[in-house]
DNA sequence: GCCAACGTTGGC
DNA sequence: GCCAACGTTGGC
């Protein structure tokens, strides 16, 4: 089993979207690390931080995980989706995703603010300048400092 | 294969 | 809204 960040702007699809619909395909994501991590790294019952960007209070503000293997993103076929990929085509598709499934809110958000003073958490990818990827590795030591500030 | 221009992410 | 970081695109 292993452990993963996945950043959503709440504003699009936040924790408790996932509360309601509890299981989610991850579409959209068109960065080739991102989309690496997914198909490669991904197992069916791996750890996700579910992570709001682009918001008031950035920060973790639940727990999710991982509910299929990967497989073809279907937004990238779809030429209505504001994810369409004319370069993708069925027999070679160039973007993949996973299923996410929610698991708990949070009983509040530990922030990047929060996250940012914990030495234990140098070294964290979430954390490096200039960082942008919308799903990263997460260490299982780092997984435990962060939901040990809950 | 280089690199300038451009677009996007995301914190502040 | 600004801007730093950085990935992608396309001309050469």
């Amino acid at each position: 089993m292993r452990y993963w960040l996945m950043k959503s702007e709440p504003d699009v699809f936040s924790i408790d979207d996932l509360a309601r619909v509890r299981t989610e395909p991850w579409t959209g994501v068109r960065n080739y690390q991102a989309r690496n991590f997914m198909r490669d790294g991904m197992g069916k019952g791996d750890g996700v931080l579910f992570y709001h960007s682009s918001c008031e209070v950035p920060g973790v503000a639940g727990i999710a995980e991982v509910a299929s293997a990967a497989y073809p993103d279907p937004t990238q076929f779809d030429r209505k989706s504001e994810y369409y990929d004319e370069k993708s085509t069925r027999e070679e598709p160039r973007w993949m995703l996973v299923d996410v499934a929610f698991k708990r809110k949070l009983k509040r958000t530990i922030t990047l603010a929060e996250l940012k003073d914990q030495t234990r958490l140098d070294g964290f990818a979430l954390l490096q300048r200039g960082n942008r990827l919308s799903v990263l590795p997460v260490t299982k030591a780092q997984w435990d400092a962060i939901l040990a500030l809950e």
